[in-house]
Formats: C-alpha cells, sequence, structure tokens
DNA sequence: CTAATTTATGGGTAATAGTGGGTAATTATC
DNA sequence: GATAATTACCCACTATTACCCATAAATTAG
C-alpha cells in the first residue's frame, strides 16, 4: 500500500452541483478511522485547506484547551472553526465545498489539488500560478531558517 | 455517526414568531442525553451561547466549585445563570429565543450561527462584523501564547 | 495487445432542510 | 370567568442535498 501521506498535483474541474473529485490516492490514504471524511476549511493563503477527520479530531483537541473565559482565545477559537466542515465523499469520491470557501479560494470551474504530506491544499489555477510568481521569494534568511529546521539531528 | 462536535458557520433569519433555526447539523450532533434540548444564555461576548443540555450540565458543576463568599465569584455565577434557559426545539428544528437575549445580542432579524467545537454562538451579523474588525485583533503576543497554549501533540 | 477494473465526470430522483403559516392548548389579563 | 395573548404542535411548500445509476477515459492485469 500507499505511504499513508498526501504527496502530488492533481488538475479537476467543479461540476454544476459543486462538486470536486478528491484524488483516489488521498482517498486510499485515509485511515479508516476517519470515516471517509475529509475536513475542509479556509487556508491561511488564497486557499481551501483539507484535514482527514482524524487530524482535525486533534486540531479540536487543542482548541479545546484555549479559555473561555479570555477574549482573546475565544475570538481565536472562533476563526479556527466557523469555516471549518466536515464532508463525507460520496460513492464517486466526491466533496460539495461550501460556496464561503470556493469564494475565499476564488475558485469558479477549474481547481488545483496539492497533497501537503500531512493536508491537501485546493487552489484556483490562476490564483497558485500568481502566489508562485509573487509571493514565494525566499531570501537568504528564510533559506538559512527552513534549512536549520529540517535538518535532522 | 458525524463528528460530534459544532464546526461551521450559518445563515439563517428570524420569522414573525421569534424562533430561529438549529442547523440540522448541530442537532444530529446532539447525544440522546440531550432529550433535544439546547440551553442558551447570554455569552461574554455580545452574543448568544447555545449548550447542549450535556454541556450545560458540567458547566453548573463548574459553577459550583466557585467560591459563595467571594462577591466576584458570586457576580460570575449569578451572571452565568440567570439569562440561561433549556429550549427544546420543534418539529422543524427550531427554538423560540428569549426577547432579553436577542436584546443583549442585537438581533433583529438576521442571525449568524457559529459552531464552536464544544458550544454554538449566534450572532447578529452587523456585530459580528464589527467584531471581526475592531475588537479582537490578534497581535503577536496573543499568537505566541496561543501557539505555545496549544502545541502538545 | 486486449480485457477487466478503476477513475473522473454527468445526471436523475428521493429525502431532507429551511421557511411560512394555521390552529388548538395554555397562560395571562381584566 | 370570559377574553386576549402567548405558546406548542401540526401541516405545507420550495430549494437543496444525499444517494443512486450511467458513461467515457484511464489504468491495471493477464
Amino acid at each position: 500500500m500507499g505511504t499513508n501521506t498526501f504527496t502530488g498535483e492533481f488538475h479537476y474541474s467543479i461540476d454544476t452541483k459543486g462538486r470536486v473529485n478528491i484524488p483516489a490516492k488521498f482517498r486510499k490514504a485515509l485511515p479508516d478511522s476517519s470515516e471517509d471524511t475529509f475536513v475542509v476549511t479556509r487556508g491561511l493563503d488564497e486557499n481551501i485547506v483539507v484535514y482527514s477527520l482524524d487530524k482535525w479530531r486533534d486540531k479540536e483537541e487543542d482548541l479545546l484547551k484555549l479559555s473561555s473565559i479570555k477574549p482573546e482565545h475565544r475570538a481565536f477559537k472562533r476563526q479556527a472553526t466557523r469555516f471549518a466542515s466536515p464532508l463525507k465523499f460520496d460513492g464517486q469520491g466526491r466533496v460539495a465545498i461550501p460556496g464561503n470557501l470556493l469564494e475565499h479560494a476564488g475558485i469558479e470551474k477549474e481547481v488545483v489539488i496539492i497533497g501537503m504530506i500531512d493536508e491537501i491544499e485546493i487552489w484556483d489555477p490562476d490564483t497558485l500560478k500568481r502566489y508562485e510568481e509573487t509571493e514565494f521569494q525566499l531570501d537568504a534568511e528564510d533559506i538559512e531558517a527552513i534549512d536549520n529546521y529540517t535538518r535532522s539531528s
């Protein structure tokens, strides 16, 4: 079997009912405990982020540790949950992504789906291209930092 | 079945009888022990907070731990309970929210309902927007603190 | 290389969700 | 105690969603 992680890039289109296919590879990588369910939410970039149900449960546990009295904690929790929704894929492996998320990512017809090891990103093709060209310019400092971070000790 | 937690955002309107729909997703997430009942009360923000009957029972236990001598504790306990009322939803999944709570949240016609994992918030759309924009923008310190708080896995 | 299987996509239909309103039962008011 | 107001409980309509079947392209197996 596979590696249980998400890798690779896939190009799909949304149909008239707003359904998007999830790559078979990714569906197979889901553990049983995720019950054929992905959790989609807003990304910090202009995209949609998808977690396995398992991974999302971990995130929820973290959020539950926050104080319910401190306003900043509540605000953070609210921001993290309000755009999240668990989606079970249908018999053909598709999910219907909520309209507000499609809007946030500027998705109309085509999507690019990218495996990010422990999560998945869904992009509008043009938006992604724009990000590649402008946003993602590593300077020397960034490279240094990332290099330190990713060197196995 | 589902995730048994509340997530996502929903936009509804109150009808002429003061009834508000509770998202079917949230109703389904209720355990049997909650007996089709939610407990609504004032939020610490300018909103209404909704608990499952189960969760509310836990809250009550927590409140009982407060000091009965310290005035601030009494005040907190009083504030938390005096506006709370259990509401059973009707056959169509709606509840009639008490007028004083609607007033507190500045709700007139439209509402935004937000899943907060273990509780639910009901907002007036404009009030929510105001909060997003002005009240609680997390600064770097807050993010650092929350990040530390939620790092464990 | 061909057949069998899987994948991506399209569409039909039954079930459900959200909304509005009627009426009987209950409570409050005079 | 009669009447008004409120609440609880139905019934109905519409749009959306969930679930199923179908097909063509792509992939895998023999």
